[in-house]
DNA sequence: GCTTAAATTTAACGCGCGTAAAATTTTACT
DNA sequence: AGTAAAATTTTACGCGCGTTAAATTTAAGC
């Protein structure tokens, strides 16, 4: 029978036979304590199930062990993935992490950054939306709190970044098409949201005239965070217009990939390697739905593990270093080719 | 020239010539306060950009003005759609949403019911695991936190249960594909982990009875949330047992479906209601992804709006009569049926 | 200008826990 | 058994704000 409920702190060191402070050390670090009172600690809690306040909790202390985790947009399963395993590392440092998406809007960026404020994190893991970020509010923002970027770079702002090579993607696509048949027009959204979107574009070009071709770029209408149905837009209409100068698409993402292979599909355009096929379609990313694609989708993939293995570590360095790195650390990871059907 | 960092609400009331309870008034509710010194509060909030300590406020309010947003498996744009949706809804009410997801594990599941005990919500919106869910720990955490559950209903727990209506769902779809070709074989995972499923595959058989025909069932192997790859390696293996009955196929959820097509172009399987295709498939939920897919994919829509305006109004209907509902109410939204190009 | 109601100010307490310092107990080791 | 180090207990303060009650000011109506 659960004896009356625990209402705080006190209480429970009361019913554990142990004093508060004791209880208030265990509950910050459960090793800094006896082992013989940790037992005592660890079997009263099983009898009378109390928590710490949370409030409480934070409301006193120098440093909360919450972390922020703040990605772009949380529908593109991409994001929603990167997250999941970042969250589980914060966990399992001890820390609380709390998720928040922008969902593609700067105000809303801006609120989160407002809100993580508040809630005084002992660090944050920001991946801004890029290209409508409100710089001087991240700016402003990362002076005051722990910060590492990710995902898209913002020069000079946060105390490191961690992401992948948009070079290390691009040239392995590049020279992969380029070795197994015509080397590849550039698929792109003429405004792209994110900043590594330009980078990809330039690294097309740096490849493209390396192998001494001449790049040659389609850039496709559309704002927002809606690749896909950019990307098929796009693809219907450079499709009717006659626009695509190869037998070989290289796209930006996988997400206008997907919306691309959709209009193919829709205007009877058979995609692949095979020799049916009059187009070859490949992308960046490896979004968890591009194994799924008809075809599977050709793309290199983000080392997701790696990106956030070292995004966290990075930020429990410059917790553990108060929240200043010596110097802005940029850490990128290559891709990895993944050769599938569409390519 | 932003004068020296104002520390608390004590500050902020001196600089700005009020009182500290009309700012803490101000706060709780800024239409509480005279127009007048609404201005002048608003006035020194743009000077000086002060925000309540997130803390000190929760930790002695009767009840906070949070809300736990809690969806099984943030990766499914599904999920991640509706929680954004929601989330929306809470932040224009006033309140300060979280966002939690379980990752399909009950023990992450349950840590996260752990969390927000302690956070204290006004009220959670719950979307469990399903069949994985701990039962017990939901149904005390319900009586301890005013909840209402969206998504998978799990019968008693909560104070409600905002979702779709199954039957009208497959009913639809059933309806359709009988009325334009054959009837359907259902195409489902043996052990499902959403409840959704039991109750479209009951709606499909009585559907099938009503009209007179045989139900046929495909059911595949596979337990967790790849649910793409379950689709695919099922259809895969249906396709080379020949255990398609039919030349129409529903598949319980858009995300099998995603892989049963991604199966079918693999074995050059033609897909579609045209002369030329061979096969029908239809489904259900109209996932994101589900108009990208080759050929773009039949489906009955949920309502996502209203599930999710339903889901918060209870809630704060829920809130506000203190945390207790006369009955426990469900609301079922029926679907919309989307016809596209593979069915 | 007077009356009242409404809004604000003043003053003060408490929330639950972090944290610090000093006193005490327990443990490890000679 | 004796000693020093480590762990725990005692005591006490403070965090920033919610909240209340009484005193005061302001606004609204006649």
């Amino acid at each position: 029978m659960p004896q009356s409920k625990i209402r705080n702190m006190e209480e429970f060191a009361t019913v554990s036979g142990i004093s508060r402070p004791t209880i208030s050390k265990y509950f910050n670090d459960p090793s800094s304590v006896r082992q013989s009172t940790r037992q005592r600690i660890e079997t009263a809690l099983e009898e009378y199930d109390y928590r710490p306040n949370f409030y409480a909790i934070n409301q006193n202390r120098r440093l909360t062990k919450n972390i922020g985790i703040v990605v772009p947009y949380i529908s593109d399963p991409f994001f929603a993935e990167i997250a999941r395993v970042i969250e589980r590392r914060c966990i399992e440092a001890g820390f609380t992490p709390t998720l928040f998406s922008s969902h593609g809007e700067q105000a809303h960026e801006n609120d989160i950054l407002d809100t993580l404020r508040s809630i005084k994190p002992a660090g944050v893991l920001l991946a801004p939306l890029g290209r409508s970020s409100d710089k001087s509010a991240i700016e402003t923002f990362c002076r005051n709190v722990p910060t590492v970027l990710f995902d898209s770079n913002i020069e000079g702002m946060g105390e490191a970044f961690v992401g992948s090579d948009n070079f290390s993607f691009v040239s392995q696509t590049v020279e992969y098409l380029d070795r197994t048949g015509e080397a590849p027009t550039f698929f792109e959204m003429r405004y792209p949201a994110n900043p590594n979107a330009n980078k990809r574009r330039n690294a097309y070009i740096s490849m493209m005239e390396r192998l001494g071709l001449t790049p040659e770029i389609i850039r496709v209408d559309g704002t927002g965070w809606a690749f896909e149905e950019i990307g098929r837009q796009g693809a219907l209409k450079a499709i009717d217009d006659d626009l695509v100068p190869t037998n070989t698409i290289l796209c930006s993402n996988d997400r206008l990939a997907i919306g691309f292979l959709s209009a193919c599909y829709e205007k009877g355009i058979k995609v692949g390697r095979t020799s049916d096929a009059t187009l070859r379609v490949a992308s960046h990313d490896d979004h968890p739905f591009s194994r799924f694609t008809c075809p599977s989708l050709t793309t290199a993939a983000h080392d997701y593990a790696a990106v956030s293995d070292n995004a966290v570590e990075t930020l429990f360095r410059l917790i553990e270093g108060g929240g200043r790195l010596e110097n802005r650390e940029e850490t990128l990871f290559p891709a990895r080719l993944i050769m599938r059907d569409s390519a």
